[in-house]
RNA sequence: GGCCAGGUAGCUCAGUUGGUAGAGCGCAGCCCUGAAAAGGCUGGCGUCGGCGGUUCAAUUCCGUCCCUGGCCA
């Protein structure tokens, strides 16, 4: 039986973890320990000009290691978990070709899952036809979900009629293919082949991944996040514009706006930052063959190099 | 020292004409198939400040003590 070497699959990596965990940290510790290169998967990250509110690694912090997937969208584009996994395929393509390995870091549990596992086939977002429905709501308040329920009962089912978010998305499938996201969904997902993963999940202390947190959002203040979210909006975009809405960034709009206190604002971020760790550990918790390590990145460099020579050869 | 107002969930406060109590926020857990740092769901026995008394029964009434704030000395 003949093996064809092409068709083996590549090593790829992933770190994932709360905010906050030391992810990137970690990351360019193994991208530097084994010539890799580093695919963003952080959904506020991916946008220009969003750099000091979303943690972004500056050029030079990023000591020379190639990073794909950061800045590649403007404001104004609202950047779908699809985009994320069209484009991270297309990274990890050519990271491949290059010979090189590939880290996957971020916390965007849902992009991780979309480049990995993939999501169904089905249609992009639709604007017009979210305005058209989110009036409707508005109008109606339960209208969409009650919709759904007629030509869908099985996603009406599983979706909260209070989430207006998903009966929407199940709405805009339904409406723009014709058939139902429930039996979309039973067609499976278009998973990422050609690769075998190691996941690793950072998990810190949470007392203490909390007090880091408290001290990063009063960091992010310091370092100019108010002025940077000015500066943005002097480039010209609106403050509806979707990563306006991400932690730290709507507060410093609430600055700008007069709305809060810069104080109001640090303990606001801080505490929906660290919301947003809770919810990203409900996420991680159910990755199945995921590695955990318990602590930050920066003291999970050896272990993490450890293992990731000992998989390597496995 | 005297008078007044308070001391109820981690915080801010409701409430019980006496039958052991609740709301917001926080906090915790969870869900997720193109907005995901989004969106949604669930969870409250806490010496009702301490100690006595009245009562079948007190967090609720009475006494006393402690603490906080204000006013007067």
């Amino acid at each position: 039986m003949n093996v064809d070497p092409c068709s083996l699959p590549s090593p790829l990596i992933v770190v994932a973890g709360p905010t906050g965990s030391g992810k990137s940290h970690l990351a360019l510790a193994l991208a530097r320990e084994f010539d890799g290169e580093i695919v963003n998967a952080d959904s506020v990250q991916v946008y220009k000009y969003f750099d000091i509110g979303s943690a972004k690694l500056s050029e030079g912090e990023r000591h020379g290691i190639p990073h794909h997937l950061l800045d590649v969208a403007s404001p104004d584009e609202v950047f779908t978990a699809g985009d994320y996994a069209r484009a991270a395929r297309q990274a990890l393509t050519g990271i491949n070709a290059r010979a090189h390995l590939p880290i996957v870091a971020g916390g965007t549990g849902f992009y991780i899952r979309a480049l990995l596992e993939g999501l169904f086939e089905g249609p992009p977002r639709d604007e017009a036809l979210r305005t058209r429905m989110a009036a409707r709501e508005q109008r109606q308040p339960g209208s969409l979900h009650r919709w759904l329920a007629r030509f869908d009962p099985l996603a009406a089912g599983r979706i909260h009629a209070h989430d207006v978010n998903k009966t929407m998305r199940a709405l805009e499938v339904l409406l723009r293919t014709g058939r139902p996201v429930s039996e979309l969904h039973a067609g499976g997902r278009d998973a990422l082949t050609g690769y075998r993963r190691l996941m690793l999940v950072l998990n810190p202390p949470r007392e203490q991944l909390y007090e880091r947190i408290e001290a990063r959002s009063a960091a992010m203040f310091d370092r100019g996040l108010v002025e940077e979210t000015q500066s943005i909006l002097a480039r010209g975009y609106a403050r509806t514009c979707k990563p306006f809405e991400s932690l730290g960034y709507a507060q410093a709009l609430g600055v700008i706006e007069g709305r809060m206190s810069r104080e109001q604002a640090v303990a606001e971020t801080a505490m929906l930052t660290r919301r947003y760790a809770k919810r990203q550990w409900t996420w991680f918790r159910k990755e199945r063959d995921a590695v955990w390590l318990d602590s930050f990145g920066e003291n999970a460099v050896h272990p993490g190099i450890a293992l990731v020579r000992h998989w390597l050869r496995g």
